[in-house]
DNA sequence: TTGACGACCATGAAATCCCATGTTATCCCA
DNA sequence: TGGGATAACATGGGATTTCATGGTCGTCAA
């Protein structure tokens, strides 16, 4: 196993554990982890991503390449180590979702993680069916995409 | 743990002590040192910096690179060394900042400890919401970094 | 003597560990 | 191939530990 897959719909207990569905928690054991590592999304979208050591790494590498003294490295920074965390699994494979992440995603009692290779999603089940709603508005001009990959330049989004 | 993730935001009490939060004291701890070194920032921003030895060591070899008898090293050195300070964790785990950096930030009676990698930061927490409003802003670009990584290879800086 | 500072102690809240349970998926054998 | 046995997993709850925070006492110096 080594790419998130799958969409799995967990429910958050009183004490604001969730479960990691078991096929996620093979992609990070087995990159030597045994958590997940959870930050605001890069996009637009109102979700948690989350990932294994190796993407971590690879942002890391991104802003080791920013002048370690500026301001726009302190802004980026701020929002992807400030706002990310490092989550251990519990003798169950369960973890709390920081409060922070949990109230920007809009995520009460339940979390749906949602593959996506390398990395994945935590979405508050409403917000993700609408997100998935409009998703498959999208998806002609996608397939159009995949079909014949151009050089990746412009997807604006 | 080994850098610097995460946000938390602590009191001060009467006595100007404030808890470093667990989590970062387990990565300074892990790197020798039983306390944080904390300097005044050097990017524009109104915080405290704060790190452990490791990253001490970095400002030393940056400063060292330097011209001896310049004007800009004198001033770097003069902020880096003149106003840092080193900060001994009581057995609670708390530490007690200095009057200057304090009010250079504007930190009064809570500080937000923001993660930011192999360092982090101390804010007064009214100033770190602003800021934060700010950095979002400027995460589309980052994502744009991410897509495509330019050549990595001797940048220096 | 007073005021700053450090060592030590107390407490409530939150996180973590450990165990129990029901349900679903998987395996194995007839 | 069907169906029962077994294992994996999500979920809930109690007990224990960690952590942040407040306070007291004693020491040293101005």
């Amino acid at each position: 196993m080594e790419s998130f897959r799958g969409r799995f719909t967990n429910k958050i207990d009183a004490k604001g554990r969730v479960s990691v569905p078991a096929k996620f928690r093979a992609v990070t054991v087995a990159q030597g982890f045994n958590g997940i590592i959870c930050f605001p999304p890069l996009s637009e979208g109102r979700f948690i991503e989350g990932c294994g050591p190796t993407f971590a790494a690879t942002i890391d590498k991104m802003l080791a390449r920013l002048d370690p003294f500026s301001t726009e490295r302190d802004m980026l920074a701020s929002v992807l180590h400030g706002e990310s965390a490092e989550l251990m699994f519990d003798a169950d494979g369960r973890v709390i979702l920081p409060e922070t992440l949990r109230e920007f995603a809009g995520i009460t009692d339940e979390a749906v993680f949602v593959g996506a290779g390398e990395r994945f999603q935590i979405w508050e089940p409403k917000a993700h069916a609408a997100f998935t709603v409009e998703a498959r508005k999208q998806v002609p001009s996608f397939r159009a995409m995949l079909k014949a990959p151009p050089p990746v330049d412009g997807d604006g989004r």
